[in-house]
Formats: C-alpha cells, sequence, structure tokens
DNA sequence: GACTGGCACTCGGAACTTTCGAGTGCCAAG
DNA sequence: CTTGGCACTCGAAAGTTCCGAGTGCCAGTC
C-alpha cells in the first residue's frame, strides 16, 4: 500500500511543516528534498496518504499538513531520537550539579528542559511511593506546640506541626523521637502504617493521647503526599510561540498548567525511564487539547522510576529533537538523584 | 482647573472603560451615568481632561480611553478600595485555614489570590532575613554522609548535604548538634556568621575540619537563602481574558513571570501590610509591561513586612476590587502566619 | 459665563469585491 | 509507473465602499 517514496514524502511533509508552519505543495517538496521525482509523481503519492488518513488539507487550493495518525507514522518509523551534541550534554550537567537540595534539582530540571525544547516542561517531584523513612525528627517550638519533620531516603522533607493542650515533657519528646526512629528508620511510607499502630503503647498511659496525635499527624503526613504529587511547570513563555490561533492553542495548555491533577494525567504512569511517552493530538485525554502533544518519560533509578517529567507542545514540534533532549535530561536528573 | 464634574467625568471613563475596553464616547458616558449635564458639556470637560493628559484618544473619530495618569488619578483620589463581601472573607480563611506547612500557605495563597482577583498572582515566600534559627538537625545518611535541616522560626525549612571523607563518629554529630543548637537557637540567620565563628574550636582538633565544612555549609544555607528570595506564581490562565494584541500584552508578561528576578523588582520593596503599592503602566520599571500594572502590598506580622505579595494585570483592570482582595488575602496570610 | 442643541466633518472598521497565484486533480503521452 | 500540460479552485491580500459613532465648534439660551 505505502512504498517506501510514499513514506519519504510523507516524512518530508513532516518535517518542512515542522519547520515552516505552513502548509506543504508537492513543487516545495520537490525543490527542498531530492526525492528523484517530479511533481506530479508526489501529487499522487499526497493523494495516496491523504486516503489513508496520514495527511490533510486545509482546503482545496492549499498544500497537506500531516494529520495526528501522520505525526503517529513518523515518530514510530520514520525518525528516530536525535541525540545531543557534547556541548549540550556538559551544559546539561554543570547546569544540573549546581542544585544544593532536592527541590534545588526539580526546579532546575524544569528551566533546562524548557531551555532546550523552548516548550512547556513539566516535572513531577519525586513521589513518596517508593521512598522510605530516613529520620524522624521532634522539635519543641514552644512548651504545647511540637514541630515534626520527616526525611524521606530520597531527600525530601515534610513538616506539619501538632499542638497539644498541656505543657510537654522534654524528655518524653526524647524518648519519642528514638522509639520512632527505632520503628520508623529505612521502613517504606506505604508499610508506615502496620508499623506505628503499636507505638502508644509503649507509653505510660498519661502520655498516650499526646503520642497517638502525633501518630496519627505523621501517618497523615505520610498518605497525603503518597496522593498529592507535587508537579513544577517552567517555560510557559515558549508557548507564545505557537503562532497565532491563541483562543484554541494557547489557553487551554495555560489553563491546564494550573491544574496540577490535570497535568498528572496527561504525564501519565510513569514509565520506566528508557522509555518515552508520546502522546499526539487526540491520542491525550483531554480534548481541549486536541491540538498538543505531550513527549514524557520516567526519571529515578534505572530500574523503577521515581516519578515522571516531559514537555508540553504543538502537535506540529520537531519530535525528534525533543524527545532526544527529554530523555537526555531524565538521564541525567536520574544520575543526580542516584548520587544524592 | 478640574472641577469636582470633570473629576466625574473621569471616574466615570475609567469605570466604563475597565467595564467593556472600549473607547468610551460622551453620548454612552452621560446615558450610562445621570451626570445631570448633556453630551456637549461632558465633551467640553473630556477636552479638558485630554489636555490635561488624563484621557487620550485612540484616533480621532473614536471615544476616549484613560492614560496611566488618569488612572493614577483615579486610584489616588477618585476611588475607595472596595471591602469583600462576607461570604468572600469566610471562604478566604477556610481556604487557607486548610494549609499543613508554609509551602502549602504560600500555594494557597497565590490560587486563592489568582481566583479572586481573576489576574495573575505573585507571592513572595516569607524571607529569611528577618527570622531566626529555631532549630538544626544533623542526620548521619551514611557513615560518610550528613544531612543538615535547618528550621526557622516561620516554619521554613532549609536542607543541605554534606560529605566528608572519612566516617563520621556518631557521637561526634550529637555532641555537635546539641551545641549548634545551643550557639544558634533563636539567633537572626543574619547574625549566625559571628555566633557560628567560635564552634570549630570547641571540638578536638582531629575533628575540626568536618566541623569546619559543615559550618560553612550552614552558612552558606543561611546567605543563600537570604538573597534567593524564592517565589510562586499563579493564575497565568488568567492572562487569556487581556484581550488580542497578544505580542503586546500576553507575551511579555508570560516572559516576566518566568524570571523571579524581575518578579522580585515588579513587587518592589516589602511595604507595611496597611499600605498598597500600585504601579500602574510605565510607572513599573520595565517598559515591556508598559500596558501591565501591579497591586503589591507585604504581608507578615503588623509592624513589619515578611515578604510581600500581589497581582499583575492589565492597566484596565478594576483598581478598587483587585486592591481590596489583594489587601485582604495579605491580612489573612498574616493572620495564619502569626498563629502558626 | 456655563450649558446646550445643531451641524459639518472625520475616519476606523465592517462588508463587499477584485485580483492573484499556489496548489490541485486529471489526462494523455512517454 | 512517471511526467508534462492544463483547466480549475479557492483562500489570502489588496482595494473599495459605506456607515455611523464620535468629535469640535458655534450660536443661542438660561
Amino acid at each position: 500500500m505505502l512504498d517506501d517514496r510514499k513514506l519519504d514524502v510523507l516524512r518530508a511533509i513532516v518535517e518542512d511543516y515542522v519547520a515552516t508552519h505552513e502548509p506543504i505543495g508537492s513543487k516545495a517538496l520537490v525543490d527542498r528534498h531530492n526525492l528523484g521525482v517530479s511533481p506530479a509523481t508526489v501529487r499522487n503519492d499526497m493523494a495516496a496518504l491523504e486516503e489513508e488518513g496520514y495527511i490533510t488539507q486545509p482546503h482545496t487550493s492549499a498544500g497537506r499538513i500531516p494529520t495526528d495518525a501522520g505525526y503517529r507514522l513518523f515518530v514510530d518509523k520514520l525518525s528516530t531520537v536525535k541525540t545531543l551534541s557534547v556541548a549540550e550534554k556538559k551544559a546539561i550537567t554543570s547546569f544540573l550539579a549546581g542544585a544544593v537540595d532536592l527541590d534545588d534539582v526539580v526546579r532546575r530540571t524544569v528551566r533546562l528542559l524548557a531551555q532546550i525544547t523552548r516548550q512547556v516542561a513539566i516535572v513531577q517531584y519525586p513521589s513518596l511511593n517508593r521512598s522510605s523513612v530516613r529520620h524522624i525528627e521532634v522539635v519543641t517550638m514552644s512548651p504545647r506546640r511540637l514541630l515534626l519533620v520527616l526525611i524521606t531516603s530520597n531527600g525530601r522533607v515534610e513538616q506539619r506541626i501538632v499542638e497539644h493542650p498541656h505543657d510537654v515533657d522534654e524528655q518524653l519528646i526524647a524518648d519519642l523521637r528514638s522509639r520512632l526512629n527505632t520503628v520508623l528508620a529505612g521502613q517504606r511510607l506505604t508499610d508506615a502504617t502496620t508499623s506505628l499502630a503499636g507505638v502508644p503503647e509503649l507509653f505510660a498511659p498519661a502520655d498516650r493521647s499526646l503520642v497517638a496525635s502525633i501518630v496519627t499527624t505523621l501517618l497523615e503526613a505520610f498518605t497525603d503526599e503518597v496522593g498529592e504529587q507535587r508537579i513544577a511547570v517552567g517555560g510557559a513563555a515558549n508557548l507564545t510561540r505557537y503562532g497565532d490561533d491563541f483562543e484554541r492553542n494557547v489557553k487551554p495548555v495555560l489553563e491546564a498548567l494550573e491544574e496540577h491533577v490535570i497535568l498528572l494525567r496527561l504525564l501519565g504512569e510513569a514509565t520506566n525511564p528508557q522509555t518515552l511517552t508520546v502522546r499526539i493530538g487526540h491520542e491525550n485525554p483531554f480534548e481541549e487539547l486536541a491540538t498538543t502533544s505531550v513527549v514524557a518519560t520516567g526519571y529515578g533509578s534505572k530500574s523503577e522510576a521515581l516519578a515522571t517529567l516531559g514537555i508540553v507542545g504543538p502537535t506540529h514540534m520537531d519530535y525528534p529533537s525533543t524527545m532526544g533532549a527529554v530523555r537526555a535530561v531524565a538521564r541525567y536528573v536520574s544520575q543526580i538523584l542516584a548520587e544524592s
């Protein structure tokens, strides 16, 4: 059905359209690529490609533009992920290396990704699902107010305040601190519920109400976070390059960026860091984003993904370069996180 | 020069223009407001107002629109800050009350502000300048790697990692932890440098290199943070309501939002929480934002501001309502922070 | 002297028309 | 199967017309 030349034509159309954002005619194609055939032949091929649904005409007397299916075929079969230049790789590592803590890593990553791809970048914070308790600190802020600080294996720090109706004894706090750490250290957050269940009973009945409220708060922090899934966004200014049709292209994206729930669905399940997920136009779950594509991948250790990062851009983006950049950034972030 | 009626006319023009975003003619003005005079009279007044530079004509055969000077006069003399409805106030408190930690307070605030004002909201994180050390925690992550956690009086938590070439003794860590807390607790961050200077000498010569590197990292964290000034942004989707002229109105704002340094300058010095800063159009320090106004105010305790929050929007915004919302949110956030 | 009705004038925007040419599909010939 | 030729289509750009909101000015009125 579609011989090699027709696929070449499709590839050429996608590449040119991505470069110019204007419908591509048969003549222009032949001029810009040495296909070795005449425009008339290309026209026949185009007719076939249109028949198959890979390209379409905005109006009768115009050139062709790729459909979502066309991009899909292009991404799957007609292109290879572009690797970054040595200079770019260096820039990435040196930029990420300067990070001082986990938050900073995420902030830098999002900025970097936006800059390289010139698209809107999205980075999910490493999820607590897989992480474990490294340390729990209990600090007295005032006699009746305690601050709980939870430090996880991937460097994330969570804090909660606990109020108590009576003055709290320092010795009890020290005791509690050491017990909590004994019980929880190294535990997966998801397993913490069971581990904490027995803790109040280790204390004198008089102290149990306080201990119980601390345990409850701690559990809340665990489960809250497992569900919450924080996200960082950057490069929104790149939306200005979408060209015209503000209402249709820019507005929905800007709105989606505000809703982290939507972004999480857009990014999708954290995949293996080796695999790139590309969702083109209508393939993504939101109708308003039908002119938008998502390129995402997981990051974290080699075997299991901690979280997802990616970019959002117009369907007519440069997929090979973008995919290369996303993959590279994911790899380097994984590396940085593994080191620290 | 400008009698009361002329000022009434100006007020009416500003109000109508804010509502319609279209040039206001003399007839329309008389129809919508009961000024008690004929269009011809209003025309004379308009001519005077234009002479004074408060309004201008986009083109000869059109109505008038306010100039930046016109808005300025309106804000300073012709309007009063609009107070929020009881329902709105309730909504604010209940929304903010749900926050679990400082980060959450800021995130909620930015969201809230964007929602109420329907503009782009900016909230500066409470600065560390004024804050003091509440607690310092030193945690062993692996024998040669330590995690420092700094908790400040306003609930902010900073973390840093310190590597050491040799295995570190747990006893030393405990010792160090208690000494650091003794020395620093309650100290202003800005005073910490001097307080920390003597610490290494308290330890055995063999341990001093480790102690010194920890002290250095800690100091870095202090000063880093004092300078850094984090910022949260929200409601970028509200930019879509700017109407047309995307290139001139939306793009520069979107770009500014990416640059936190620019945002900090836009917000300006943290003012007393009682005072609202309004910067209209060209009054702000960036030429590209000449069609944009900023409404900001400080928040924190009654007497001194911790940080600044505000909104960015088109010059033709509804100043009374926006100012009311910004002020109210700042007050409630201050209250929440004071409590915790 | 301040206000008003009347009036001629201006000019941008909407609506319509014209022109232009890139691009097409089809066909007959190579 | 490929190609040159050709008639045809139709959107975009440029030109044209038309309309009326809005203006400034002036003479008359209170």
